[in-house]
DNA sequence: CGACATGTTGAAGCGGTTCAAGTAGGGTGG
DNA sequence: CCACCCTACTTGAACCGCTTCAACATGTCG
């Protein structure tokens, strides 16, 4: 595979402006020239190959990193040696922001599958968003909503039975891959079933019995990693056990709709 | 009550730089300018007395708000009618930053008992990050150490059996009231039991039995609201199983101490 | 002082884990 | 190209941690 070493100039030259997450990554109202000082401390790099390092906890924290294509998972390793998964990442999406307090990475970042991704080196990020006051206000909007995102998860955690835990991570796939323009009712799972398990706290058996079940009751149709949701409704009822706060996640991205009884 | 209706002068007119959690709360190098100019922005609002709210789901998101003393719930209304609670928040510390992404507050507010906030016009407070930029820093430090917080809470719920998530609960409480020059042996729980249960995921029989349990084995000394850490050892051990992250929290109050394995 | 909320304790039941065995892919070397 | 191996996944059955239900005790507040 020598020749796959070369660098692909194109890609290394694409910019913000002609990126195709741009609206999911960056969606301030930024003049011209903001986004070239935007464009100027972007770093690509070379993809990330499956169950390959992008940052290890107990690494400095330098950079931040927007998903290009494929997907991560990041983690905590605790001490009893097995690790806790804390979230997904797909295109469009920034990881590392939890780093910015402790200076240096707490979770860990790993691919996959083969994935590409900008590094954003931070001092420069935060330096350069004193001046583009779209720029402060995203990256704190940025954060806002990873906590959010955090205390659903919680909740699920916290209240939910199994059935409506994997619901819940199935709808929430669904449709982060519908604001990507991809399928919200067929898509590939890139964590396998020991991740999502993890991820949703229970036993790997459980996940593998409840896709199983899912199935026979008509909700899905599950193909080891393919998955095509068939009851798209009922799926969304199991989650909507878990709170409002999902309901407004879809609403503050469509518009400003009604929420909370 | 009528006589509680006047204001006390002497608490509005305290100012950050007299306020002893300035510490906590504003910990960055700021000039003298910048200080008044960061009081300049901050109201005072009287005491929220015991169960009322200091803001409800649904609010538009007007401000953030710092404990000056007292506690706060902040929880999550699910559909099913029953409440989840995301945090408990003591003095010095900032709530309400996980509404900037809506624009609104999706989490209510609740205070435990008589509690006293200083109010922080968020447009203000932005605008104000713009021009000070330790003040930028702190802000997106901040959330990103509510980040790491739930990190860690998610991995409690997920992988801990029920005696260690109290035991972390307690531990995590001990630290906190160290942190702000309060005893880390002995405290009153501003929570109900009921509250505690909700919080750690598991029923309110269950944390009954554990205070019961925990003081048999002489790990603790409860009194109703009342506890007394004999062991902090052990609960530090069951604790840790959680992760380093909490670890690496201390660490990062402390100085930049090794972690990671 | 009585009423209601909060907390405690016991016993039964069950949701989900754990253990164990087996199956199916996917990649590798012969 | 096939045989092999190893990992990922599936399925069944026993077990157990925690919840639930029920009754009671203790505080607290009007």
């Amino acid at each position: 595979m020598p020749k796959d070493r070369i660098v692909r100039l194109d890609e290394v030259r694409s910019r913000c402006q002609s990126c195709s997450l741009f609206e999911l990554c960056m969606p301030m109202g930024l003049a011209e020239g903001d986004l070239d000082k935007l464009d100027s401390i972007i770093k690509r790099r070379r993809p990330v190959e499956k169950g390959e390092y992008l940052y290890r906890a107990g690494d400095p924290f330098i950079s931040v990193y927007a998903v290009r294509s494929g997907s991560l998972k990041a983690f905590i390793s605790t001490r009893d040696g097995r690790d806790q998964i804390i979230s997904l990442h797909l295109p469009g999406e920034l990881m590392g922001l939890d780093a910015i307090s402790s200076n240096q990475h707490i979770c860990s970042a790993m691919a996959l599958e083969t994935t590409s991704v900008c590094e954003l080196p931070y001092e420069q990020l935060e330096a350069l968003s004193l001046r583009i006051p779209g720029l402060q206000h995203h990256l704190l909007s940025l954060m806002s909503e990873e906590i959010r995102h955090n205390q659903c998860h919680m909740t699920i955690l916290a209240r939910l039975p199994v059935d409506s835990r994997l619901a819940s991570f199935l709808i929430n796939l669904s449709g982060r891959y519908r604001t990507r323009g991809f399928s919200s009712t067929e898509f590939n799972l890139s964590m396998s079933r020991n991740d999502i398990a993890n991820l949703l706290g229970m036993a790997v058996e459980t996940v593998s019995r409840l896709f199983t079940q899912f199935q026979e009751q008509g909700l899905l149709q599950v193909e080891r990693k393919h998955i095509k949701i068939l009851n798209h409704d009922t799926l969304q009822t199991m989650h909507n056990r878990c709170s409002d706060l999902i309901a407004s996640e879809e609403a503050s991205k469509d518009s400003s709709s009604s929420s909370t009884s």
